[in-house]
DNA sequence: TCGACGATGACCT
DNA sequence: GGTCATCGTCGAA
């Protein structure tokens, strides 16, 4: 079952970034179909300095990260890389969760396809620009509702897992706020950044 | 208008 | 380990 778009509303970034560590993120676009199992995630919020939103900034980029959750905040990062997140938080809460790494498990031929890969490895898909590309997310889906039949997720399937905690990445000019272990990882994923 | 700078990745040594 | 591609965003001028 995916979870609904109102479901995103109720938890905090720090809450749901754990929670989609071993769900399934799943993209239908021009009547393709992709997944991967979620294996790291980072958390972004209004009140620390790594948040685009930092400090309740409304621009008109960070716009979509004040709406309510259940939508995509999708941007180009480094002038080519398309990064995902999910916007969540009741609505004029500025807080979202970066997908970095998902295990492909559907449609992996497609995925090699669109990265131009021969070979399923971990670059295919672990990374948050790699990920976007293997599913074809563009910022073309900015601010999109998280529901069938373009991007959503599926909740856990197994029962249990084990989650590591880390600072996250590529953030030093978050200064003290760099070192909030915002980032969860799948134990013992090999799909990992 | 303009310039600085990224929530990165590919490729090279 | 290191270099650099490439462009939207944001704040300063």
């Amino acid at each position: 079952m995916h979870l609904p778009p109102h479901h995103f509303a109720t938890k905090t970034a720090v809450e749901l970034a754990q929670e989609l560590i071993g769900c399934e993120l799943h993209s239908q676009l021009g009547g393709v179909h992709t997944a991967g199992i979620i294996t790291e995630t980072e958390a972004y919020h209004e009140d620390e300095r790594g948040c685009h939103a930092y400090g309740g900034k409304r621009t008109k980029r960070t716009e979509i990260m004040f709406a309510e959750g259940g939508v995509a905040y999708i941007y180009l990062c480094y002038g080519m890389h398309h990064l995902f997140n999910v916007v969540c938080a009741q609505k004029g809460r500025a807080e979202a969760v970066l997908i970095r790494a998902i295990e492909p498990i559907i449609g992996t031929k497609l995925m090699l396809k669109r990265r131009n890969h021969k070979k399923v490895e971990k670059n295919l898909t672990a990374g948050p620009a790699r990920l976007s590309q293997a599913l074809g997310i563009t910022t073309d889906l900015n601010k999109i509702s998280l529901k069938p039949p373009q991007i959503w997720i599926e909740e856990r399937k197994t029962d249990y897992i084990q989650i590591d905690k880390s600072p996250r990445i590529g953030i030093d000019y978050a200064e003290n706020d760099a070192l909030l272990p915002y980032r969860f990882t799948l134990r013992d994923s090999i799909w990992i950044t």
